[in-house]
DNA sequence: ATAATAGTGAAGTATGCACTTGACTATAAT
DNA sequence: ATTATAGTCAAGTGCATACTTCACTATTAT
């Protein structure tokens, strides 16, 4: 499996999960911390950091510990595989429909 | 929550699962029945029907039973509530990028 | 110096869900 | 009529993973 696929495979899978989907939107109206991303949630502080593991692994967050603080920032980059993919599954729906269009011409 | 938000969270849920997304592959190759998406997939016959029902239900995959025979067929509208997330966060983000810009300028 | 804050790490729990089994129905083929 | 095919339904199993706890370190504030 090429390694493009794994990385949509990580990007699939962490943007399953509705709580690391809300970190995301959140991180998208602007860095945060840790524990400023866990008080809405309304989940331990580790949890939000298991979550931010999994977000930084696949790209959709990038990371930074300054101090004792850890600040999180949307990595906007982390979205084109997600783009990539869907722009595959419809590109190849079309070609096929543009086939069977010829062959009813053929007719 | 909006519905809107709802349809989103579906479809995310249901990208999320590695099967599913390849069951989504084959089907924007053209349509195809239950037992041969089974087939590559080296699952049960009922656990594709299981993944068809998740599709079906947030709107990916149309499905029609003709006789004996179910025929299930990629939906490309299914994709558009994924599109729209992503150019939601995308511009919340960049918003905020001009935000700063504008900030700067003004020393 | 003390206390408060921000986060880390290891280990355990439990719950959702992907998948199976097996018994069944309906349609198609011989 | 019999057999084969395509799928369905209810119920159960097992495992991945989201989340917690608790003990700990490092930094900042008083």
């Amino acid at each position: 499996m090429p390694a493009a696929l794994r990385k949509t495979d990580r990007v699939f899978n962490a943007l399953g999960d509705p709580t690391r989907r809300a970190i995301v939107e959140k991180l998208s109206r602007g860095p945060s911390t840790v524990s400023r991303l866990a008080a809405p949630l309304d989940i331990t502080i580790t949890a939000v950091r298991q979550h931010l593991d999994v977000l930084e692994e696949c790209g959709l967050v990038r990371t930074e510990k300054v101090g004792r603080v850890r600040t999180c920032r949307f990595e906007t980059k982390g979205l084109a595989v997600l783009e990539q993919w869907i722009e595959d599954q419809r590109s190849l729906w079309e070609e096929r429909l543009d086939q069977l269009g010829d062959l009813l011409e053929e007719d």
